[in-house]
DNA sequence: GCTATATTGTCACTTAGTGACAGATTTTTG
DNA sequence: CAAAAATCTGTCACTAAGTGACAATATAGC
């Protein structure tokens, strides 16, 4: 809110004793990470907070202090691949349909190896919180969050307001779909699907969004 | 699972010791009530589950026994008109439309004087639920159940399988943008605006969920 | 009213989560 | 590199959420 001119900086703010937001980042990876594979192999409510510190090797006061309650430990991991789609649509030039622009993303995408495991994580959380209520609030928390993202970026996108009805009924519409995508996914290669046999996973969402948006969504705009 | 023939109603199971199903509900709707209440005033941390056992007369363990936690004590105020909104697309005739249907019900509605102070209850949930994410949860949640049976009932409407992905698609995005106009009117009405000049809502969601299904879900189909 | 069964309350207990404070860590600055 | 300023972490004590067990009570059917 109010910012006097001494710091040139408003959002890098760096103080003394304050550590990297990298290294905060990589905690709360660590952690979720963890989280997740108890959460797995032993259900959430036999995971104690207390496991969980445990594994990460922090105290249990710590963990607290990174994330506020046991369920939401496993936020970073349930939000990747929300947080990656919406960083993609924000960089969605105006001139180009959303189905080329997700695929060409995905031609370009890069593997990283450690990222393999790490995804691995990712399916199993949303196939487990179809089932364990404890989880599906958070999953639907993270959703919530994509949808308030999408509300910006299609307001920004369709040159209205954030606040117009139209907007977030867009936006939440295609949050839905989204979603709902990601769960049959995530569901197909829990089974033992091929990923590559899934066909065209991101034209489908940009077919969803599409169509959920009563065509507003999705085609080129004027620049 | 295994009913052997021995019992004629297998739903309405009537047991020496067992109160009514309707007594249940009532209890449940009585501490929802009072928990409504004392997030309201006071929010939702700063409320003990001890404070929602007194206020409706109940010792605080059987207050654990109808609801698992402090937030859900809130659900069936949050679910009041979405399970009303359900029960109404059950009853929905193949060869009517959807915002016909909805109209219909509208005119014919019938409004309990008690009912009143309640609806008064849900939209104060219902806006209180935009901010305070332990009741957002609760809220999303109650949503999910709501998409849940919305696939069950397109599916029967469009004659398609509950595992379709198009059923879901479409039940997932009706159910996001009727849940967003809900936040709409409730905000709306929160705010001191007239109800009747809030112009015709329940025209609004079966346009926003035919617009949201890609025209699948909406107008009659064939008997 | 009697009986079978469910519901409730009391008590003891585990776990989640927080506030306070001292000590260890980190980054910037000189 | 050393010092300073702030943050981060662990320990301790604590409150509140939520559960299991068991005795007492209330309820429906006969």
């Amino acid at each position: 809110m109010g910012s006097d001119g001494t710091n040139d900086t408003t959002k890098n703010e760096r103080k003394p004793g304050r550590m990297s937001e990298q290294r905060q980042q990589r905690i709360r990876l660590e952690i979720s990470r963890e989280a997740a594979r108890l959460f797995w192999e032993q259900g959430v409510a036999a995971t104690t907070g207390e496991q969980i510190a445990e594994a990460v090797g922090l105290s249990v006061r710590t963990l607290w202090r990174y994330f506020r309650n046991k369920e939401s430990c496993v936020e970073p991991v349930l939000a990747q691949d929300g947080e990656e789609f919406v960083a993609l649509l924000r960089r969605w030039p105006r001139d180009v349909s959303l189905e080329d622009h997700l695929m060409e993303w995905a031609i370009n995408r890069t593997k990283d190896p450690d990222q393999q495991s790490f995804d691995q994580a990712v399916i199993k959380m949303t196939v487990l919180a179809e089932k364990e209520p404890d989880l599906r609030t958070v999953w639907l928390m993270t959703n919530d969050r994509i949808e308030r993202a999408l509300v910006e970026i299609f307001a920004d996108r369709l040159r209205r307001s954030p606040d117009d009805i139209e907007v977030r009924l867009h936006a939440a519409a295609a949050t839905a779909v989204v979603r709902v995508i990601s769960e049959d996914i995530s569901a197909a290669l829990m089974a033992g699907a091929d990923p590559t046999s899934l066909g065209n996973t991101l034209g489908q969402m940009a077919r969803a969004v599409h169509t959920a948006t009563g065509g507003a969504v999705g085609d080129p705009v004027d620049p």
